[in-house]
DNA sequence: GTGGTCTAGACCACC
DNA sequence: GTGGTCTAGACCACG
């Protein structure tokens, strides 16, 4: 599967398939109305227990990236739903980010060099 | 005094005391070889329990932000010390937060404006 | 077909079936003694299971819109039957709601103009 | 306690002890900063598993009516923060109701009298 | 089969 | 003591 857990990241297990499935949804990898795998199945695939996939699940569909239809299954929403509001995520972090800088005494010029660099690796 | 609690925060206590001490040293606010408050002074003056105040000092020499001398107290680390370490941490981030965008797909302009207008906020 | 499912509904499928068509009954798009689609049909043109549109049509028959009658078919209620249970359930709702907006601070004044606005746009 | 369970109730048990905890706060019959509590004193208190007031926790948290401190407890939000939200999502709820009401032929007039009945009875 | 809820009991970090 | 995470296994409604 598209999944894996890293057993030495100190983030909760529901929080790092969540975020994973976030990323795969943003790339598209998963599309839109595509299905989920089923919370058992996944459990099974990670070998972890189905509640913590279920909280997972839970996770994601409270950021809107995906629905679920009792019965049937579970479904990625579409991407343009949830880019507004990723994007004001995004700048809250760099926003808090680039006040680190200050402080550290970053220049403009490194902190520009550094993601033109970075935005060409695409 | 200078350092506040907020107890919203979802960090720990201890970690936003020494986050919050970190960033009076990088400042200046505190200079090098200047003393820290005693644990016991500090945990009176921010109502708290002593066992958090000595988590986060602990915390902060771990990081090199200070150094303690037995039987005189804990002093602040010259920034230089840090400084590099810090700036490694700082373009950490950076790269993450950086490949994120391109999953948003956030060009490199409006990144770039954002932190042109922030960083002239100091 | 009048009916469209919403598969991102949190409601069951039969549910938003069945007040679907309690909806179309009470507006008279669907006239007192007229056929209903049958099971099978409708299932079809639903792409869905004949069981989902079954209990549908159970919850509709129980809850007074429509009568069956063997061999024949289903067929869709007077309106005037089924009105006082329903002005009761809005009124239900209606309270209940109420009894929120004095928790909420919101004045008679506010609820009543939106009411106004709302029920112009008719 | 303030909160009592309705086993008759079909709504989830977390729900409920959510919802419950929500209005105790709008109220002001929990005041701002006033501590909950704890997850596990509840749970005894009210004969259920520790995990599923957790979850009520958790869903009153992510509302915004609440927040947590790890190891000190989980006290209640300010009112003030939490009321323009829960405002949009009462006319919100006024509004699908108003919708009904005009299928069923309810006149402004029955509604008007009737919201001032229940808001005089405060 | 699916998702959702609940119980019982464990372990961890934090204070 | 507190909240947070996780496991194991159960039951229900929906399709």
């Amino acid at each position: 599967m598209l999944i894996e857990i890293d057993f030495r990241d100190k983030r909760p297990l529901y929080e790092q398939i969540s975020s994973k499935l976030e990323e795969l949804i943003l790339c598209g990898v998963i599309g839109a109305d595509e299905s989920l795998p089923s919370v058992r199945a996944l459990a099974m695939d990670l070998s972890i227990n189905p509640n913590t996939v279920q909280k997972a699940y839970d996770a994601l569909e409270q950021r809107g990236f995906c629905y679920s239809v009792a019965g049937r299954g579970r479904f990625a929403a579409s991407v343009n739903e949830v880019l507004p509001a990723r994007k004001n995520e995004f700048f809250d972090k760099l926003m808090r980010l680039i006040d680190d800088a200050k402080n550290l005494g970053v220049s403009y010029e490194e902190i520009d060099s550094f993601i033109r660099g970075r935005l060409k690796k695409a």
